[in-house]
RNA sequence: GCGGGCGUAGCUCAGUUGGUUAGAGUAUCGGCCUGUCACGCCGAGGGUCGCGGGUUCGAGCCCCGUCGCUCGCGCCA
């Protein structure tokens, strides 16, 4: 039995009753009547409620205790009054009838934070004084929510037949990608380590290796700057690698996964396997975007052939047609009785935060087609434009036009925009998708080359034969995102594990075979000692975890957090170090605090 | 690096057109109260209005600068 307690502050019941019991906790509430006092005593588990009357010996230093001073109190568990029990409460029948108590640690000045209620604080302060934080229910909730998600990752993954293997945090530098967080050398001067954007090289050497199926929660480290579903510099993954696959042995390992997470830890509905697969292209079209939400209804369409008609008059847009451009169109249904207001606001942000012309539009109502452009158009060229971008009577159509790629996003964020206005989307649900059919390489404009386009070691489709005979920008890649209400879970791939292949890959996008060899000679090299087809994905923990708790902030979801700047306000790092360090390692610092 | 928002008591906030001694709730301390569960009632203490400068007879309020936090852009194989 336990010193401080024989019962958690969740435990005790009406069966408890007459028993003599001890518990321990934070003083959540205090009560005094004067004549009788109470004091929810909380713990990780919960709160019981202690009552102390005026002939007790502790009442006087038990009323006079401050919030979340820890004690330990031994008392007689005790019915409540008839009337006085708290539903509420799960040991709300009972209470704890003093006997004796122990003050373990006494708080002695005001909190920065009160820890009871679900006010709103400034995050600096939540920050530095986090382990306060971490006592209030709601944050206290999550960050056991994201534990318990992480152990059904694991059984999960376990009894789909996958291992969980560590990879090194210190490893080398790797040349494309993100900034990396550097580790210098004490043992060679001048020479730095990395820490891993990610295990990719190191998972497909575990294949290589032989050891069939892996996963791990891979911790990832880049250093980019923060946003309020990113955390400055690390974050985790659940890392996964497969042999012997094809994408669709991909997906229908990891499908029900997912789809068993989101169920098991959410009431709201979860899509089941097979996710729905949208090939890139279509995405961009239909949703404008490669990260699409499919909680909203609203379906882009193109439009460019309306305005391209000699009976369309509308001058501004066929500018751009002739220069390349496209016209996307977003129905925005039921909007004909909307005020003005409505319509300026969307114009004003497509303008103001898209840096785009503008978002012509046209409502269709009592027979009519109104709003600034409708003039341009005949109605054999409305009738048209009906039917292709689906809108009827009572709709309001709104336009983007600009080249393909601008068009497309502009039209994405106007059909989040507008399904949010509407409130057409649905609500408490998980809505799964897989981006495939990512394009292999893509134009740089800037630098007038082809680029990869995503990840460099992904299987063209067609493999050696597409990289030879056909133009690169048609090439589609076995690249694939998982996408869940509109959040990018993760990316993927089937690996290019055939060496010639990959020289040509790279060749294609301007790198010499010397070039490669230097870069990733490691993983080419090993490729040569017979690599099994395999291909894997890594879906980002910390947002699975955001989604399953509803927050928007990462923040929220995360036990010690950096804040917006990368500092962590708590620890002080970073932290300026000694002289004598800085000499081991072979720097100096050339900025001066 | 750039743009937006915020900054008044430990915490949450109010503060009118620039005008007396900057207020409330909560927390803290003291007093009263035997059934509360956001207990109630009375009282007290608590302020460099982020910081610096300027305009003005007078600045929490207006102007300039700066710092901090935050949201976004850039960035993110």
């Amino acid at each position: 039995m336990s010193l401080y307690r024989t019962h958690t502050c969740a435990q005790l019941r009406k069966e408890n009753i007459g028993e003599t019991v001890k518990i321990a906790g934070w003083i959540h509430r205090r009560r005094d009547h004067g004549g009788v006092a109470f004091i929810d005593l909380r713990d990780h588990y919960g709160i019981t409620q202690v009552v102390c009357g005026p002939t007790n010996p502790h009442f006087e230093k038990l009323t006079h205790l401050r919030a979340e001073s820890v004690i330990s109190i031994e008392g007689e568990v005790i019915a409540r009054e008839a009337g006085t029990e708290n539903s509420e409460l799960g040991t709300g029948e009972i209470e704890l009838r003093v006997v004796n108590f122990e003050v373990l640690s006494e708080v002695t000045q005001d909190l920065p934070v009160p820890i009871f209620g679900e006010l709103e604080y400034p995050e600096d302060v939540r920050l530095r004084y986090r382990f306060l934080d971490l006592r209030r229910e709601t944050l206290h909730k999550n960050i056991m929510l994201r534990s318990n998600i992480i152990s059904s990752l694991r059984r999960r993954m376990n009894e789909a037949g996958f291992f969980e293997f560590q990879t090194p945090i210190l490893t080398a530098s790797s040349p494309e990608g993100a900034r990396d967080f550097l580790v210098p050398s004490r043992l060679h001067p001048g020479k730095f380590y990395a820490l891993p954007q990610a295990p990719q090289q190191f998972k497909q050497l575990i294949m290589v290796a032989g050891f069939d199926r892996y996963f791990q929660i891979a911790p990832c480290f880049r250093d980019e700057d923060a946003r309020a579903d990113r955390s400055p510099g690390e974050f985790y993954q659940l890392d996964i690698e497969m042999s012997f696959v094809s994408q669709d042995d991909v997906f229908a390992a990891i499908e029900p996964v997912l789809s068993g997470v989101f169920s098991e830890f959410s009431t709201w509905e979860a899509d089941a396997a097979p996710f729905v697969r949208i090939p890139y292209k279509e995405a961009m079209l239909k949703y404008g975007s490669d990260k699409p939400d499919l909680r909203n209804p609203l379906i882009i369409s193109d439009v460019t052939e309306v305005f391209k008609r000699d009976d369309v008059t509308f001058n501004a847009f066929k500018g751009t047609i002739a220069n390349g451009g496209v016209v996307r169109a977003i129905p925005a249904p039921n909007t004909a009785d909307k005020p003005r207001s409505f319509f300026d606001k969307l114009n004003e942000w497509a303008r103001k935060d898209m840096q785009a012309a503008g978002l012509g539009y046209i409502t269709f109502a009592a027979g009519e087609a109104k709003g600034p452009i409708a003039k341009f158009f005949t109605p054999e060229a409305l009738e048209l434009l009906k039917s292709l971008s689906g809108v009827g009577e009572n709709d309001t159509v709104f336009f983007a036009c600009d080249t393909e790629d601008k068009a497309a996003k502009l039209a994405g964020q106007a059909r989040n925009r507008i399904g949010d206005e509407l409130g057409i989307c649905e609500k408490n649900v998980y809505r799964f998708c897989w981006i495939v059919d990512f394009p292999m390489f893509e134009w740089n404009e800037d630098e007038k080359k082809v680029d990869f386009s995503h990840n460099p070691f992904s299987m063209p489709q067609g493999g050696m034969d597409a990289l030879l005979n056909q133009d690169p920008l048609t090439i589609n890649a076995y690249q694939y995102d998982i996408v869940c209400n509109g959040v990018e879970l993760s990316s993927g791939a089937i690996r290019n594990h055939r060496p010639e292949i990959m020289l040509k890959a790279f060749e294609i996008a301007g790198y010499g075979a010397e070039v490669v060899e230097e870069k990733f000679g490691g993983m080419l090299n090993a490729f040569r000692y017979g690599a099994p087809p395999h291909g894997g994905l890594a879906p980002g923990v910390d947002r699975m975890v955001m989604l399953l708790a509803d927050t928007p902030n990462i923040r929220e979801v995360t036990m010690f957090p950096m804040n917006q700047n990368a500092q962590d306000l708590m620890m002080q790092a970073p932290s300026n170090v000694s002289n004598k360090q800085l000499r081991e390692l072979s720097l100096r610092v050339a900025v001066q605090d």
